[in-house]
DNA sequence: CATAATGCTTAGATAAGCGAAACATTCGAA
DNA sequence: TTCGAATGTTTCGCTTATCTAAGCATTATG
């Protein structure tokens, strides 16, 4: 019964390993996300907007423009939920709707002088501590963290869907 | 003005290049991020609940009781935010409410029966992809992709919020 | 041309979230 | 010891986010 019991110990004590080493990724994950939605909140109220609100301003101010569907799509929330967001960018006056020329059933929804100003000024607070501390890696490590960064998303990603930064890095061309 | 043009493009090129490679990694941030999300919607209406309810529910989980206030701070809400939420658990019957013996201002929202069941049930939806492609990975590959989070995550936070493994890696040990 | 498909909005509902105020309990002086 | 401050939770009123189902144009298709 001993070298069983030796046995059973060895063996446990891997699994117990990868189960603490998957814990470990799914904690460092979890800080990412946590930091990252607690930023959002913190940059879309000094804005004045709610962070869903703001995620979708960033989403139009890529382009400019954007539609209700694609905003939708890129949110992963129904196309009603971005009609009511939408509503209230117009009101806050960060955005406007245009009917498409092109095809009159598609509204584009178009990004103001003022969101144009609301974008540039509030990135900052998201971005800074990142942006700096990542400038300040060497070559290789940037390129490094790149590589995981990427693995990691494609194990987690289901379905591929596009997911352009909604972290937008315009603040960093002004330095 | 040719040499100097030179010299312009060169010093531009680096600069492109940084704020590319800050791209790539926010994307990947993203993505992961975005992935998670969706994850995290996934599991919690197999389980039957919402996405902000079975994460109280993990937390509550991980100890088999916690106090509101620690549940508040975790998500980084308020503690109004989780009395309503824990009055859905406590309705559903995944938690219940008891008075601490200690400090008889504190309540403890302890983990019944069936919500123990649902954190054993759930998980794996969320996890499968993920932990199976992970545990696939050699020893340094590990260690090295927790290295990075864990630097990346550091980068990120601003305040050090203790974030526990949300999603919990139970099922794996029932392989 | 009629009907299906597409894109968006409206309507009605529930959930999540906040701040302020109310309550009960414990702690800390004076 | 007793009274006021601090603590932990809940209640209240309100806003935002989200969904599904249904409706309304507009475009595409057989």
């Amino acid at each position: 019964m001993i070298e069983t019991n030796i046995l059973a110990v060895a063996s446990r004590r891997s699994e117990d390993d990868i189960v603490s080493r998957i814990d470990d990724s799914l904690i460092a994950l979890r800080r990412i996300m946590l930091a990252t939605e607690l930023y959002g909140k913190e940059l879309a109220s000094a804005a004045g907007l709610t962070a869903a609100q703001f995620r979708a301003l960033q989403i139009v101010g890529e382009k400019g423009w954007e539609t209700p569907k694609v905003i939708a799509a890129r949110m992963g929330v129904s196309q009603a939920t971005i009609t009511a967001l939408v509503d209230k960018l117009v009101k806050a006056g960060q955005v406007s709707r245009e009917r498409s020329e092109r095809d009159r059933r598609q509204t584009n929804v178009t990004l103001t002088g003022l969101g144009r100003q609301t974008l540039d000024d509030a990135p900052d607070a998201l971005q800074q501590k990142y942006v700096s501390e990542f400038e300040a890696l060497a070559d290789w490590e940037q390129a490094q963290i790149i590589a995981t960064l990427e693995r990691v998303a494609t194990m987690l990603d289901a379905e591929n869907i596009d997911a352009s930064p909604v972290l937008t890095t315009g603040d960093i061309k002004h330095h």
